[in-house]
DNA sequence: GCATCTCTAGACCAGTGGTCCAACCATCGG
DNA sequence: CCGATGGTTGGACCACTGGTCTAGAGATGC
């Protein structure tokens, strides 16, 4: 996750380089942008850059952590629920911010939007295991304090509980920019509660038969 | 989708190459996949190959599209639900029976996992049209069959369920694969039992508050 | 026997990410 | 002030990618 002298470089190339490969990846996704290109319109030569980055997986990675920061920064509040209402509107509140910073900012939607793709090409895969850890760990951690106040299932295994959101939450996503693009904010937002609404069915706790 | 003349080519060199297609595709899916190499182990000039498909993604497109008729084949037997019971129990058969066929034969499993990668690849986006028409087209009237019963939930639109159930799909089956490696058959049929019970969750028709 | 059309081989192309090395430059010890 | 050291930098070069193009071989019809 670029070399440690990164820190180093001067600021202003620093910020170039990272704004022109953010650029570059949001259009383009990892597989379609450049290298080289990023690297010639950030004024990099190829001796410099694989002096401050790996190759382009790296750079890529770096890039989406800021971008993982950033979504981070504006989500993280979450305190331990009273009781299975608590917890609900809770993760309610914490996916309507998620998606009004996604709004507010186009760049970092694409580029989140593409790391979801990264994360089953494997070549990327070194660079997914950073970005699913913490974030695993987050929904782990919701999802463990939802069964404590018997808002969550329980009946079924963590992991598959788990890959089912993440699964449904991307999927949605693309359902939820549709949306967007035509019905625009209005449309997104009744979207946005209805996918909310298929969150809940799917891992609220309730009497089976 | 193979113009036309690979029809008239002798079925022998037409098997050669699919054949090997088929097994570098699975093996590296779309973007690792050389076409080169592809070419140069069936024994195809680069005249030849071009002369045939109009290039990679076609071919692709093409040994896709004998998978998914292998695939569709074993598992379209599909008839009108009597009430909401039997819409369950016919998909849940229906369910268990993909899941035999991919068991049974890794490669095209392999194949139509890497496909669900190309479904967000913006390289794929032709190739993935041809597919997804019948394919969503099955699982939406099979949708339509379940509300007529009572059987599947019309609170929330049927874009988004359907969204919702291929993206479920698409990462439980992921975490199946990894249950199968890890606890064999055994495990497999187990963890597809508890993925079909959020499908249903899901997807299923019941009283709201 | 000539012309037309199908088919084939492979040279070639621009672009890809990645490696490598010679040289530049600042800092430091003497 | 000199030379050495080690952090920087540019860019030639590499193997490889998918794709284009052309010259000609081989068959077929008249």
């Amino acid at each position: 996750m670029a070399r440690p002298r990164f820190d180093k470089l001067d600021p202003a190339r620093r910020k170039a380089i990272l704004e022109v490969a953010a650029e570059e990846f949001a259009e383009h996704g990892f597989e379609g942008a450049s290298y080289n290109r990023i690297l010639e319109r950030a004024g990099f030569s190829k001796g410099v850059a694989y002096y401050y980055f790996e190759g382009k997986e790296d750079l890529y990675a770096t890039v989406l952590e800021l971008t993982l920061e950033g979504l981070l920064g504006q989500v993280a509040e979450w305190t331990p629920p009273r009781d299975a209402e608590d917890f609900w509107s809770q993760l309610r509140r914490t996916y309507v911010t998620l998606l009004d910073f996604l709004m507010s900012d186009e760049r970092s939607g694409r580029l989140l939007h593409g790391m979801s793709q990264a994360r089953m090409n494997p070549k990327l895969q070194g660079a997914w295991l950073r970005f699913e850890a913490p974030l695993m760990g987050w929904l782990q951690r919701v999802l463990a304090d939802g069964r404590k106040v018997a808002a969550v299932r329980t009946d079924v295994p963590e992991g598959l509980l788990l890959a089912a959101m993440m699964g449904m939450g991307q999927a949605t996503d693309f359902w939820l920019l549709e949306q967007w693009e035509r019905h625009g904010e209005r449309g997104l937002r009744r979207g946005a509660e209805q996918a909310f609404s298929l969150f809940m069915d799917l891992a609220a706790d309730r009497p089976r038969a």
